[in-house]
DNA sequence: TGAATTGTTGTTTTT
DNA sequence: CAACAATTCA
């Protein structure tokens, strides 16, 4: 069957016309030549930013179908993201058409949930079952943690979740934890209770949370070789892309996968001979491909293991590495910045990116007054190229957090700048959405009592905590599900009015089960979730009351729910089989980012994160500030600082042809202003590939000597696009001794000034420590961001700001 | 039960 | 400055 044992005589050199996926080698370079058409039972392709790995594995995955070494249905491929996925799919099938059909190119997320779905029964489940996302486990954690009054002994919702979270990827349960921790400690004790009410709670919903879709597969695996066996007999090439992120359950997993067929059958078939894992796997395992790279790895904090790429070797003896270095991406100056920001990070195999399309425009440099100040530059800079006749969708501004999203938007709005956000506040977090899809489940998985629960009383009913309590007493006291109680209303001992709310609820659901899940046997049409959805939200009076209120935001509430029923209608157009279930598992693992792939005409913002695996022509990379990126936080975290680091070298690897950093001198943060420190990352890109607008020196005014050093070329005269309108005012920087080049050419002193009180009007005359005596022209700006426009007797004008700059009133 | 008010607290990245 | 929790009052 496997033809893969016919070796293929390859080598770096040129194909031949013979062969048959000649036409797919067509413009690769030599290494990824070889990355395409080695054979063999385990292959490693590190592959730097840029260096064309997605074009690398589609086309080694066509060879694979156009040699006919394997059908569509042998071929596993692991992306990180949905919309990955989409696009790997999306690249065989140009490549090969149709035959691509049949593949599994997925997530490692969705491949689970396909292999759970169809193995459930096996293991207490049953195949509709429901994924709990971050928040709903969340909120099933918050209680358990309230009930166990895990409070009293530290435990918080979000380190408990947490914590559980990052046992799941590291494969252990509660038992195996209890086995190892402190149990003397209480807080121990209680956190194990309350693990294993976690996990009790899950079973009895029927419901697994996204760490266990993994980690289940793996149990289910190990528990039931003959179920392992029959995915390693199917899958005979196993591909996966990002492989730097992994965590511990998805390497075990990849594992178990990879193990020859039959390895651990049950004892009787290996009649008494101990079969190794070490054991030579034979042509009966598959075949392994990972690509990855180091140097991007940003996901430890979810549990991903780099060591799971830098001891490849080690795990799979005689695997084939190949390195990806060349980069088809960027100009030489991005790619020297980005070389020089990740060689600072020690503990990794030296790797430089390079390039043969020359060095390109240098990188703009800009420092704001306020993060307002900045993403006005932002949104000039990206008019400006805009005029030069770049597209839009061409553009991209990165962020390290969410919230800083903000002040881009209403920047971009003012300023009309067409833009979308990649991933930010989710849709499907919302709390209209939530209730609607919580209505859903209730439906289709009646043993979820926590989707019952949320939407008890939603919209009001007169149903509090009081009847809530009843109705899971009587569901315990008879042996009943939550939802079967309901149709016990008289039983519960609560009032008429309680009865009838109850009721119906009760038959509301009952009838969209009727509609969705028809009790006939015969499989509802993919429109029925619509129809569903749209009875279950008319007769329950959710949307009476929304149209009801007079709280201004119900009306978007409305218009996201009408969003949310136009997802099923598009959803039963692609999926004409499919039902109530393959849409919440859908609407579940498949997030923002990725289906809103088509930002056409827009500019896009997003986190850092999410700009994995993007590019763009034109990259903006905002808040480059020490306390945001690194972040604060991870400056405690072992490794921390290094993952920042490589989140940078993430960002800046992303830009095709323009690079443009910025920061902010203030940001406010909860409420308070506080003054920002240029990020320790931008002393670590050459000074002389930044072309600083405005340098933090320029800003702070206790510039001479780091404003020049980071732009030793000083500002070019004569050079487009000075109009600029923060380069108006930009004069020449007096004459100083040259800074010591040993020192950090950007360091802001530690300790800030405050003149945060300082009293100044037009008119009147001030001294600065480096620029002399000026006359103020305007005051501009509030408290902590009021800035003077001072006109220096010697150097003219300039801005500063004045709760920082070393000033003093005359 | 639910609305309104005050207080508290946290502040990263995501399948 | 949020969002959220606890507290108070109708």
């Amino acid at each position: 069957m496997t033809d893969a044992s016919t070796p293929l005589i390859v080598g770096g050199s040129a194909p031949s016309a013979a062969r048959p996926d000649a036409d797919l080698l067509e413009g690769l370079n030599g290494p990824q030549r070889e990355a395409v058409t080695y054979r063999g039972q385990a292959l490693l392709i590190v592959a730097g930013a840029g260096s064309g790995k997605t074009s690398v594995l589609t086309r080694r995955i066509a060879s694979l179908l156009r040699t006919r070494e394997a059908y569509p249905s042998q071929i596993l491929a692991i992306t990180f993201t949905n919309k990955a996925a989409g696009e790997m799919r999306e690249r065989v099938h140009q490549l090969i058409g149709q035959k691509a059909d049949g593949m599994w190119i997925s997530t490692f997320h969705s491949a689970c949930v396909r292999i759970l779905r169809r193995e459930a029964e096996q293991f207490g489940f049953t195949k509709s079952f429901t994924i709990y996302d971050s928040g709903d486990s969340r909120a099933l954690i918050k209680r358990l943690v309230k009930e166990h009054e895990g409070d009293s002994f530290g435990l918080t919702p979000a380190g408990t979740q947490s914590r559980i979270s990052k046992l799941k990827n590291e494969l252990a349960d509660a038992e195996s934890y209890a086995r190892s921790a402190n149990m003397s400690d209480p807080a121990e004790r209680v956190f194990v209770e309350i693990f294993s009410s976690y996990q009790r709670e899950l079973q009895r919903a029927n419901a697994f949370d996204f760490d266990d879709l993994i980690a289940q597969t793996v149990y289910l695996f190990r528990a039931f070789p003959q179920v392992a066996d029959v995915y390693r007999k199917r899958f005979r090439h196993i591909l996966v892309d990002e492989y730097q992120d992994t965590n511990h359950a998805q390497y075990a997993l990849i594992h178990e996968l990879t193990r020859p067929v039959g390895s651990d059958a049950e004892p009787f078939s290996s009649g008494g001979m101990m079969i190794f894992d070490a054991e030579p796997a034979g042509e009966d395992a598959a075949s392994l491909t990972v690509v990855g790279d180091s140097d991007q790895s940003i996901y430890a904090f979810r549990g991903a293991d780099i060591r799971n790429i830098s001891e490849f070797e080690r795990d799979y003896p005689g695997a084939k590495v190949v390195l990806l270095e060349q980069n088809y991406r960027s100009t030489q100056n991005i790619l020297s910045a980005a070389n020089a920001v990740i060689a600072n990070n020690f503990d990794r195999k030296d790797k430089k990116l390079w390039t043969d399309v020359g060095a390109g425009d240098p990188i703009i440099g800009f420092t704001g007054y306020s993060q307002h100040d900045e993403a006005q530059f932002v949104a000039d800079e990206i008019e400006a190229l805009h005029k030069k006749g770049v597209d839009y969708s061409g553009v991209a501004v990165f962020y390290r957090t969410n919230s800083q999203s903000r002040a881009l938007e209403e920047i971009f709005i003012r300023s009309a700048v067409p833009y979308k956000i990649m991933g930010g506040t989710k849709f499907y977090e919302r709390a209209e959405i939530k209730d609607a899809l919580a209505y859903l489940v209730a439906v289709a998985n009646p043993a979820d009592s926590m989707a019952l629960r949320r939407i008890l009383n939603r919209p009001r009913r007169g149903i509090g905590d009081v009847t809530e309590t009843a109705i899971a007493r009587y569901a315990a006291e008879h042996d009943i599900t939550f939802r079967d109680a309901l149709a016990n209303s008289a039983q519960l001992g609560v009032g008429p009015k309680l009865q009838k709310a109850i009721d119906q609820l009760d038959a509301v659901l009952t009838e969209a089960t009727a509609v969705m899940l028809p009790a006939s046997g015969e499989l509802a049409p993919s429109t029925s979730v619509t129809e569903g959805l749209t009875l279950l939200l008319n007769k329950s009076s959710y949307f009476d009351a929304l149209r009801a209120s007079k709280d201004p935001q119900d009306e978007a509430r409305l218009e996201n729910l009408d969003e949310l029923i136009a997802v099923t209608r598009e959803f039963a157009r692609n999926n004409p089989e499919g039902t109530i279930i393959d849409f919440l598992t859908e609407v579940t693992l498949v997030a923002d980012a990725d289906d809103l792939d088509d930002a056409s005409g827009s500019v896009s913002l997003m986190t850092l994160h999410t700009a994995k695996g993007l590019e763009y022509d034109a990259v903006f990379l905002t808040g480059v500030e020490e306390d945001l990126l690194p972040h604060r936080i991870s400056a405690n975290e072992p490794g921390g600082p290094q993952e920042e680091r490589r989140l940078f070298y993430v960002g800046i690897t992303r830009a095709r042809k323009r690079l443009h950093v910025s920061l902010a001198m203030t940001r406010a943060q909860f409420g308070e202003v506080t003054v920002a420190m240029p990020s320790r990352f931008l002393q670590e890109i050459p000074a002389d590939l930044i072309d600083w607008r405005q340098s933090p020196g320029d800003v702070n005014g206790r510039g001479g000597s780091q404003s020049r050093a980071l732009n030793a070329r000083g500002r070019r005269p004569g050079q487009p696009g000075g109009g600029n309108r923060y380069g108006d005012d930009l004069v020449p920087l007096p004459k100083r001794a040259p800074a010591d080049p040993s020192k950090f050419p950007n360091r802001i002193p530690a300790k800030v000034r405050d003149n945060g009180d300082m009293v100044l009007a037009a008119g009147d005359r001030i001294r600065h420590d480096d620029f002399g005596e000026g006359r103020v022209d305007a005051v501009t700006g509030e408290g902590a961001k009021r800035v003077a426009h001072v006109r220096f007797d010697t150097v003219g004008p300039k801005k500063l700001l004045v709760k920082i700059a070393p000033i003093a009133k005359l």
